[in-house]
DNA sequence: GGAGATAAGTTATCAACGATAAGTTATCAA
DNA sequence: TTGATAACTTATCGTTGATAACTTATCTCC
């Protein structure tokens, strides 16, 4: 935050910075989201916190779904950034999935609510989507679609691990959903139940990492 | 008072007769809860469908919620009555875990929206539950209790293999937690996600079973 | 067989929600 | 100065889950 003398009391924006207040809004919600959850968070609540009224946020969102579908895209962008920095950083194919489950299961640990509506929640019913929008149909940016992108990297990796001469008990994309349902078991359980006396959260990650890894790998 | 036509012409019910229209209501919700969705179904459709006003049915339920969970008790029963069967037919520890793990997982697959009240959404707000409702604070019954009751079965049966002399990697309840998280690993992501191109079911199972039942085991 | 008592149900209504329509005001280019 | 329009606001809609308060049918008891 540099040079920005004006207020906290946010005005109407100038001519093109409509942006900077899809920015807030979109720093609004996250807090919302992350202090009171999804469902309990309501359009009026983000737009007090704005500063401005409720229909506002429909000059910048389809809907409350576009808000959270942003907000995921832009925390799972860090997620593969984390995946990039592994690929680069490690060589050893079965290393690099060891290290992908890891860090899959801390960010989905770390992020629970995002976790939550990409890969658990996804309430969407879908029924009847309403048309006649003011927003048009899509977002260039196409929001809600890091999660597969997630996934589809732990296929890539399952594949170069088989193509590194590794034998597999199942193809690679087999693998791969098995691999990632069994962490996935592992941070929903964590996240869905939190108060559940399961057993340590080190002991389960670092469990079922083996325990899958173990699974794949064809050993006699 | 117009004579409505006589396709839905259920009367008020005799003096102790209430429970049948709390089952009434039980299955209305039930077939549009599985119609159409927890969220999607709303209490005057259910009210409308059994025939009495909406109001009328917080005179048997506290909420729309508790209306769920005991369809979801209901159901359950009839997957604590099958792990009943599995103990009372098979003898060997290890087969029963086995057999634990395809019952479970195709209950699971077989009864979705109940599945997901249960062990995947959980829509709990919880943030400030209502007081001073009609009815008292505890069902005798206790519902919702019964998904946690078949967790419990699990460990039970580790314990039970650990006993008959079998080398177990992890403590049994841990063994219980990462092989209950692998299997609703699969039924989660089936559920939740069922336009998603997914191996086999009966692979994904299998696999599952396997990769669990062997990581649990100390095997050198 | 009337007189309460009360189970079973109704109508009317609430506040809150997401979302839309239609009008208003500030900003900028010409 | 003007006219287009981005950036808003106010007013309102239809639904939702849930309550309060009133009504009606059924039962028991004298």
């Amino acid at each position: 935050m540099a040079a920005l003398p004006t207020a906290v009391m946010s005005g109407r924006k100038k001519r093109g910075e409509g942006h900077t207040r899809r920015e807030e809004i979109l720093q609004a919600a996250k807090e919302l989201f992350l202090e009171e959850g999804y469902d309990a968070t309501t359009i009026r609540r983000i737009a007090e916190r704005v500063g401005v009224s409720a229909p506002a946020l429909y000059l910048y969102f389809h809907d409350k779904e576009a808000m959270m579908l942003a907000l995921c895209d832009q925390t799972f962008g860090h997620l593969i950034e984390r995946i990039n920095d592994i690929e680069k950083t490690v060589s050893d194919p079965l290393e690099r999935v060891r290290r992908f489950g890891d860090a899959y299961a801390r960010f989905g640990l770390e992020h629970p609510d995002e976790y939550r509506l990409v890969f658990i929640g996804n309430n969407i019913p879908e029924s009847v989507r309403k048309i006649g929008h003011r927003m048009p149909i899509d977002d260039p940016s196409r929001p809600g679609v890091q999660g597969a992108l997630v996934f589809s990297r732990l296929v890539a990796m399952l594949s170069q691990l088989e193509a590194s001469g590794v034998k597999l008990n199942y193809p690679p994309d087999t693998c791969a959903e098995l691999c990632w349902m069994g962490i996935h078991g592992v941070v929903a359980a964590l996240t869905m139940k939190p108060d559940f006396p399961w057993s340590n959260r080190e002991t389960l990650i670092r469990g079922m990492q083996d325990i899958v890894i173990k699974g794949i790998l064809h050993s006699a």
